[in-house]
DNA sequence: AATACTAATGTAAGTACTTACGAATATGAA
DNA sequence: TTCATATTCGTAAGTACTTACATTAGTATT
């Protein structure tokens, strides 16, 4: 058990799969005690049908919690020790409705007993605990309900990796990362063009020179991803070569270098950022949006075939 | 769901079990998370193999809080996905020694780094709710080690029956049952013997005048129980005809009859109280036991072939 | 009236464990 | 040394559900 000391919370399910057994374990000591042949896991289905005799399936279960299947199951197992009957619906002959036969309404006052003894137990098991089981369950069913265990884990892990990344500003060793990394998008969603290759093999002549910049995202001591701000006038700017590594996608690098460069271009004096992209690109496109790019209707000549789409963000 | 609604504490287990199969399906969005091809049960195995090699199944079962059986079968798959290798321990030739291949090495510090961004997440989410499911786990399996869920339903149910129980004193319209009651545990296991049938036919006669007293055990308006006191001499008192019926056995009610038998023979002037049994009758021994009676050596003689042992239990 | 769709439910197979059983090896007592 | 007993582990089957799929019945649309 040493595990669970250590990695307590990880475990939880676990854990409660354990529980879980533990107490379906002790059920049928419970109906042993009342002498009576019947399995605990019948006890949910038997229970609505004796409330409420005439149910078909799927209100059965949709009353237990289960699905459609287990309850076909346990009415199957009930009907051969004899306790219900099923028949087909009068109305509609696809429902098959549950009534409970006399050996069944024999049992049920027994079986009402049991329950009632059965909550009375727990409840003063209940009472015992400083920490309330079911109330923690319904909490935690509830919690789980507004936001997804995977979501909370990837917020913290997106968080550590952000304090883990490093927004730095281009010097010329840099060029063959900056390269790479843009040759690798565009080949595999297109074809690399002579504009391209121009800007990507020589950054200094073709951005930095004209009054353009370079940032560039470091994590753990390699470069995984790029931006580029390329200088049209004194008042506007072009977002581009925007390039994220594959093996650190999905981290909201892309969303960090474009914050980045945004609050770049305002400093250098811009009114306005535009962008050209594919809308084959949509996960780009979608991260343009979220940095509060808008779709521009008749936009600047673009020197690239692949782009089909202009976006600008003015800058107050 | 009404079911829950109507019978939440009775439920408890199944909703242990809907909980951790909803955390199960989510901790499996968050493997995906991190791009491994890991399955989520194999965590618990791989983390203790990890922490500290060449452990043994049995070692490694106990870490975990598994069975050996279910330790086996995810080193299996562990070892197909060439996580592990697995090689006979060299002084024990039974076991089965593990340590982790280059591959699993490789894997480790991800899966180290996403268990800790697990764990933080839980903690939080823990932290958001006000009832400790942890915690209330934890104190619902000590409560459920101290005491059966069974044990503690069972004591309810026994002061249910025991309220609705009296203890009353015989009227000859009682014969009937007086006499049903004892004939069936005697015929199931030995035979009648003529002085059962003089007793049992003419209770007046051979019980009450001579000075002894018949109390029976009436509930839901049935006998369901009988016990007799027969008088030996003024300071010597039988414990005799003690049955109770199949379908009230395991509800306390032998000890309540024996309990107000005990009690009349004081009132009546007894110094002591016997009785004679057999050894065969292995809960009824019990129940004399529970109730004070010692085995005596020599004893009078008996009239009954089926007794084997006599009891006494000094008035003080 | 034919067609496409949806609903109801039975059945099979999967899940993540368990218990049961059996084979191989080790240990202890005679 | 030998034989009964215990340990270690793998495999099979069971558990109490689930998901996936198939079948039949009803409903809406043309």
């Amino acid at each position: 058990m040493n595990f669970f000391k250590q990695l307590g919370p990880a475990a939880l399910s676990s854990r409660l799969r354990r529980l879980s057994e533990l107490m379906t374990s002790q059920a049928a000591d419970v109906y042993r005690l009342y002498n009576l042949s019947f399995e605990p896991r019948w006890f949910p289905v038997f229970y609505t049908v004796a409330m409420q005799p005439g149910q078909h399936v799927n209100e059965i279960a949709e009353s237990v919690g289960h699905t459609h299947a287990a309850v076909s199951q346990v009415l199957k197992e009930l009907m051969k020790h004899g306790l219900i009957t099923v028949q087909r619906g009068e109305l509609d002959q696809r429902r098959s409705v549950v009534t409970l036969t006399d050996a069944g309404k024999t049992i049920w006052p027994t079986l009402q007993q049991q329950a009632s003894d059965v909550a009375q137990a727990t409840d003063a098991l209940l009472a015992e605990t400083r920490h309330n089981l079911l109330k923690a369950i319904e909490e935690m069913e509830y919690a789980l309900a507004q936001s997804t265990l995977a979501f909370r884990v990837k917020t913290i892990r997106d968080q550590r990796i952000a304090s883990e990344v490093q927004i730095l500003t281009y010097t010329p060793q840099h060029q063959p990362d900056f390269k790479q990394l843009n040759v690798e998008w565009i080949e595999q969603y297109f074809r690399l063009e002579p504009a391209d290759l121009k800007a990507l093999d020589h950054p200094e002549q073709y951005i930095l020179e004209p009054g353009g910049q370079i940032l560039l995202a470091s994590y753990q001591g390699q470069i995984v991803g790029t931006c580029a701000l390329i200088k049209m006038d004194s008042e506007t700017y072009e977002l581009a070569k925007m390039a994220v590594s594959p093996r650190a996608q999905g981290f909201g690098l892309g969303f960090r270098l474009g914050e980045a460069a945004i609050n770049l271009a305002r400093t250098l004096g811009a009114k306005r950022v535009y962008l050209e992209s594919n809308t084959k690109l949509e996960p780009a496109i979608n991260l343009y949006h979220k940095l509060g790019f808008r779709k521009t209707v008749a936009g600047l000549p673009s020197p690239y075939e692949r782009c089909n789409i202009q976006m600008e963000l003015p800058l107050a």
